[in-house]
RNA sequence: GCCCCCAUCGUCUAGCGGCCCAGGACACCGCCCUUUCAAGGCGGCGGCACGGGUUCGAAUCCCGUUGGGGGCACCA
């Protein structure tokens, strides 16, 4: 019986979680979940400069949305606690005076002019420009010496083997890089603090991660924490790192492309189910027919084998196409109280028994759940005013029409769609206009716009007493 | 400069030597349905980056070229 499957998602609450690391963190969270392993969060918030408390609590609420859960972790706690790194110094600082001690790490007092020196040379000379060229390695013992009286400041290196570096990634396959290529990096800054080459393998060392599944611009940094779990003693977890997800024009993600974060894609009315099914199927497939899959389904199916090694462009259009399909695939109830958040946001005052019949009429027509807004105004606002082309409408309506229908419309019994169906034709043919030249103007008077949901159902809705008012308004 | 990764329709992908003169989905275009807009149905457009090998046979294997991306921080 192999060890149970332990995973992790680290992120760095530096700002809003942009799809590209919700994709790392859900397929970390299905490889955990598909093999009944346990799935930690842990919060790699060394760089004290770059984290805000704001951030770190919109990542977890991000994930939380999206629908992954954890069984360790900041708030929920766990055996291997603290989970935020900026707690865990003390942890750091013992393990890299071991390191040191045990002769896999050095005091480097490199100024930053001497390193910037030596990166120049090493360039020149065709090699990687990383480190301080093993020079502080090499310092005698009086040379040492001088340097601490002096008070010198210094980081801490790690001492990595001059090898050949074999990473044998789950999606990549084996990885070479040649000795010579990775250099001695910093683990502990000249203020002490650790850098996250230490934390993260120390940490993922400590709370027994088996798989690291994370972006591929981490590859190169997979020798470099193996080395260092290595040298204490422990051994390395495996590595599957993911290919990147680009914007739609297929570069990396960045601010010129808008609003990326999962936050935002909440906001602007997709469903949570949507984007983990299409996040899912961002860089994996089950196979040739792979489409819709619930988040059970997707952690039955999910497989690291068949992840694709080749970056991915985010498609909004199919976010969109996808988050129809759920949209219309919801409960009735459901995605009535899903709209409310964003008519109430809209200004609108949605009357619950009201939004919840219109559902009907709606949900084929939402791509997201903001779209509500546009399509149901009418139905939640006293003050509809007609745009400009729904003006138009109305004035090229035949002359007195409008108040025949509202005439009509006032003594209709009973007040259901088929009879107003019926009415509106009966008023239209009497003036020779067909259906389509017969609602128009209507639609534009009673809605405010010459789009809306199915007329007749659209005016049961709003009420005899509502569509009488407007059309009368209208007809001047 | 050095190292690494990647390469099938515009996009996501199926394909792991013959089943492929390459299949599906989104997008796009057309038609149907139709009270607007959608949804839905049907059809269409469109691709193995290039050049060498290997093989009876290559989208599939190898090498090179080109193109894209990543790394080489006291960021993560």
């Amino acid at each position: 019986m192999a060890d149970p499957v332990r995973c992790r998602f680290a992120p760095a609450p530096s700002g809003s979680i942009h799809v590209g690391n919700a994709r790392s963190a859900l397929f970390s969270w299905l490889f955990a979940r598909h093999n009944g392993g346990s799935f930690v969060l842990r919060v790699e918030d060394t760089d004290a400069s770059r984290v805000t408390e704001e951030a770190y609590h919109g990542v977890l609420e991000s994930l939380r949305w999206l629908g992954l859960d954890w069984d360790e972790g900041p708030d929920v706690g766990g055996p291997h606690g603290p989970y935020r790194q900026s707690q865990r110094t003390d942890i750091y600082r013992e393990l890299a005076d071991r390191l040191i001690g045990d002769g896999n790490a050095y005091h480097c007092y490199c100024t930053p002019e001497e390193l910037e020196a030596t990166k120049q040379d090493l360039k020149a000379r065709g090699v990687p420009p990383g480190g301080d060229d093993g020079r502080c390695l090499r310092l005698t013992e009086v040379e040492r010496g001088a340097f601490e009286r002096e008070g010198r400041p210094f980081t801490v290196r790690f001492a990595m083997p001059d090898q050949e570096w074999v990473v044998d990634d789950l999606v990549k396959g084996e990885v070479r890089f040649p000795a010579g290529q990775l250099r001695d990096f910093v683990m502990v800054r000249s203020d002490g603090t650790p850098v996250f080459l230490l934390a993260v393998a120390v940490d993922d060392m400590l709370m027994g991660i088996t798989h690291v599944i994370r972006g591929d611009d981490l590859l190169a940094s997979a020798p470099r924490n193996a080395a260092v779990i290595e040298a204490l003693g422990g051994t390395p977890p495996r590595y599957a790192h993911l290919p990147q997800v680009n914007g739609s024009d297929g570069k990396p993600l960045s601010k010129r492309h808008g609003s990326t974060s999962v936050e935002a894609f909440r906001e602007h009315g997709f469903l949570p189910e949507a984007l983990m099914n299409y996040l899912a199927l961002l860089g994996w497939s089950k196979d040739e027919s792979t489409t819709f899959l619930s988040r059970d389904e997707l952690v039955e199916a999910f497989d690291l084998s068949r992840v694709s090694s080749n970056p991915a462009a985010f498609d909004t259009k199919k976010l969109e196409w996808m988050n129809n399909h759920y949209i219309q695939s919801l409960d009735e109830d459901e995605l009535a109280a899903r709209c409310v958040h964003f008519l109430t946001e809209a200004g609108l005052l949605p009357e619950p028994a009201r939004l919840r019949a219109a559902m009907p009429i709606v949900r084929e027509r939402m791509k997201t759940l903001t779209e509500s807004v546009t399509l149901l105004r009418f139905l939640f606002t006293d003050d509809v005013v007609p745009d400009e082309k729904a003006r138009d409408t109305i004035a090229k309506a035949p002359p007195g029409y409008l108040a025949k229908v509202a005439d009509a419309l006032e003594v209709l019994e009973p007040w259901e769609h088929a009879a107003i169906m019926t009415t509106l034709d009966a008023v239209g043919t009497g003036e020779g206009l067909n259906r389509s030249k017969a609602f128009e103007p209507v639609r534009a008077a009673a809605t405010g716009s010459k789009v809306s949901p199915p007329l007749p159902e659209s005016l049961e809705l709003l009420g005899r007493e509502i569509t009488v008012a407007r059309l009368r308004a209208a007809a001047g």
